[in-house]
RNA sequence: GCGGCUGUAGUCUAGUUUGGUCUAGGACGUCAGCCUGCCACGCUGGUGACCCGGGUUCAAAUCCCGGCAGCCGCACCA
């Protein structure tokens, strides 16, 4: 707590501006443009923050790529309109506002219809601008909060808008999710990669979103790295052979069913239970959501600290028919979106198929060629030309669009069957068995989609990794994402400890750590530093590693010492970041 | 976008009410050096700021207007 300027108001310094405070003064992210007075919605992450967010990143590819046997694709982010007309997102990534011309109040204009003129959202979403104000106007509909009349609605189109080359007439937008770049090539990258089914590919780069009013640091931006993992299915095989690994890790749900009746009672299930029970539609999407738990959970937030909450309809992309959002409660803004996982359906890839005309259906194969037994409608036209004379080509053109089993049971049941005025007897028309072969079928992929924003990723880690001791900073980061993982530092500047140490540094930097050297201030203050950007541990150079060639090596957690054998250093300090040897184990114990 | 509050070195802040030794003070950090035999010790020195742009005035950190940014509320958030 602090006194504001004011001096009459409490202000409560929380975590995030304790973490904001810091990431700025070290190097972990803060406002792009500051010198031309800063623009919200845009954040640098910088030399420690680049390389934690991009180990998050990687945690990703090691857990959900290539541990599934799952690919990467990299695409532009420039995007020309007519992907964004068959993905829906030019006619849907865009709110109609209305202003009320009296207290200024701004409301979702199909959001007022709903409510007022009781329209669906089917309805509203079809309108036009136009029709949209002849509809205020014909209910009469009103400012809610005061009364007044509104004014012209107009569109905020959420996503950034660009003229492609120097013609105006070829528009881009910059993509608002990197899913389409994976759709647009589907049929290559199926191709690429020897048709599998399931198969999923990944995006992880940046997107961008024109946000109405981004406040909220690193968790809102207009442009941020997002993690979209597209995941296609054959929906008549939508079974996840991996499912039994996860079958008994527990997920807090917070479901639409309880949700609607005003309860914010999150159940606890088991994966195998939240399947059987169908509070989660597709077994592949439950898979997906148990290894984001763990993955959360390894990036630092405990398992009571998450919930994967379902969303309305009204809540759900336009695409999604189920959709779940994974929150961190974070200290500032609570219950967090982190990632989220929809059920895309066909949506997309059918989508490209009618705007582009490419086909992007799958073929799959049967094991054994499908023999498919159709009844056959045979007219006979000996019978029937003499009776329908001219008209005969018409009713046969009838009779071979009419359903074979149908006319077959009429005729069996009343001894005629009628098509438009034409009276058809038994004797004009013959059944066939017709056996065909059938090799496989072809069928468009239904996509789960795991998508996850890097940035909120990486703040999270930052805030759960937050502690205090003894008035001091400490980052406990998970091993994994540390940005800098050992420090060398001689515990005096004098007496050949600084060659020694900065020698040592080298020879860890040669087997892959990132190390730093540093001699400035007391060692006190060197360890305080290194905690505060998370460095698991010191190793300083003391005289009794002139005399034995042994240093300590102090742990960040702990604040505790162990002494250990330069030569063992690396084969240990290894094995300490594979989380094989845990800190007592570095060496023998220094009492302090 | 709207309304309220706010904007001084990397951070926290003094100064703003009442314009004038403010050449903007301090603490922490940081850098150089000394010191230092293990947890932000001490000493010396350096570094570094009035958010941006206009206006009023002999004179603006201070008053006025606009912009930008932050916080809170409303709205929005696929």
């Amino acid at each position: 707590m602090r006194f504001s300027r004011d001096g009459l108001t409490l202000k409560t310094v929380d975590k995030y501006e304790k973490i904001s405070e810091l990431a700025r003064r070290r190097g972990f992210f803060w406002p792009s443009y500051e010198i031309y007075g800063g623009v919200s919605g845009f954040i640098n992450w910088g030399p420690l923050g680049s390389i934690m967010k991009r180990k998050i990143e990687d945690k990703f590819r090691n857990e959900f790529l290539h541990k599934l046997g799952l690919y990467e694709l990299e695409s532009p982010i420039i995007t020309p309109e007519r992907v964004f007309i068959a993905s829906g997102h030019v006619k849907s990534f865009k709110e109609p506002m209305v202003e009320c011309t009296n207290c200024k109040k701004r409301f979702r204009a199909d959001h007022l219809l709903q409510e007022y003129a009781k329209m669906s959202s089917q309805e509203t979403d079809r309108l036009q601008l136009n029709e949209i104000q002849a509809c205020i106007e014909k209910n009469g509909v009103k400012c809610p909060e005061c009364g007044g009349n509104f004014g012209q609605p107009e569109y905020f189109l959420t996503m950034f808008k660009t003229a492609i080359g120097p013609y105006s007439d070829a528009v881009g937008y910059g993509r608002p999710e990197a899913a389409q770049g994976i759709f647009v090539e589907f049929k290559r990258l199926y191709e690429q990669t020897r048709e599998k089914l399931p198969i999923g590919f990944a995006t992880i780069g940046h997107a961008l979103r024109n946000e109405i009013s981004p406040r909220q640091g690193p968790i809102r931006l207009r442009e941020f790295t997002i993690i979209d993992l597209e995941f296609f299915i054959d929906p008549e095989h939508p079974e996840c052979p991996y499912l039994e690994n996860v079958e008994n890790e527990v997920l807090r749900l917070l479901l639409t069913k309880d949700r609607v009746k005003g309860e914010n009672q999150i159940i606890e299930v088991s994966v195998k239970e939240a399947v059987s029970k169908k509070y989660i539609m597709t077994e592949w999407q439950a898979y997906f959501m148990a290894l984001s738990k763990r993955f959360i959970i390894e990036i630092g937030v405990p398992e009571d600290k998450q919930r994967f909450i379902e969303k309305f309809a009204w809540e759900r992309a336009h695409y999604s028919v189920q959709g779940f959002d994974q929150e961190v409660y974070l200290d500032r803004w609570g219950w967090t979106e982190v990632s989220g996982f929809n059920y895309r359906t066909d949506y997309d890839l059918k989508g490209h198929m009618q705007e582009s005309g490419v086909d992007m259906t799958v073929f799959k194969p049967y094991k054994i060629k499908k023999v498919v037994k159709e009844l056959v409608v045979k007219p006979i036209h000996s019978e029937m030309g003499p009776v329908f004379k001219e008209e005969t080509s018409k009713v046969i053109g009838l009779l071979l669009k009419a359903d074979p089993k149908k006319l077959q049971n009429a005729l069996k049941d009343q001894g005629f069957c009628m098509l438009e005025n034409f009276k058809i007897l038994p004797n004009y028309v013959s059944f066939i068995e017709k056996k065909t072969e059938e090799s496989g079928r072809k069928f468009i992929p239904h996509v789960i989609e795991p998508s996850f924003g890097s940035d909120r990723l990486a703040y999270v880690a930052l805030e759960y990794a937050y502690s205090e001791r003894k008035g001091r900073t400490v980052l406990n980061f998970p091993l994994d994402i540390v940005p800098l993982q050992l420090a060398v530092l001689p515990l005096v500047n004098k007496d050949g400890l600084p060659e020694k140490a900065k020698n040592l540094c080298a020879l860890l930097a040669k087997e892959g750590f990132s190390v730093e050297y540093d001699n400035g201030g007391s060692i006190g203050r060197r360890y305080a530093r290194f905690d505060e950007i998370g460095t698991p541990l010191c190793i300083t150079v003391d005289y009794q590693t002139i005399e034995n060639e042994t240093v300590t090596i102090r742990d960040r957690e702990s604040w505790k010492q162990v002494r250990a054998k330069i030569d063992d250093l690396p084969k240990l300090l290894h094995d300490f970041f594979q989380n094989k040897l845990t800190f007592s184990n570095l060496g023998s114990p220094i009492k302090s």
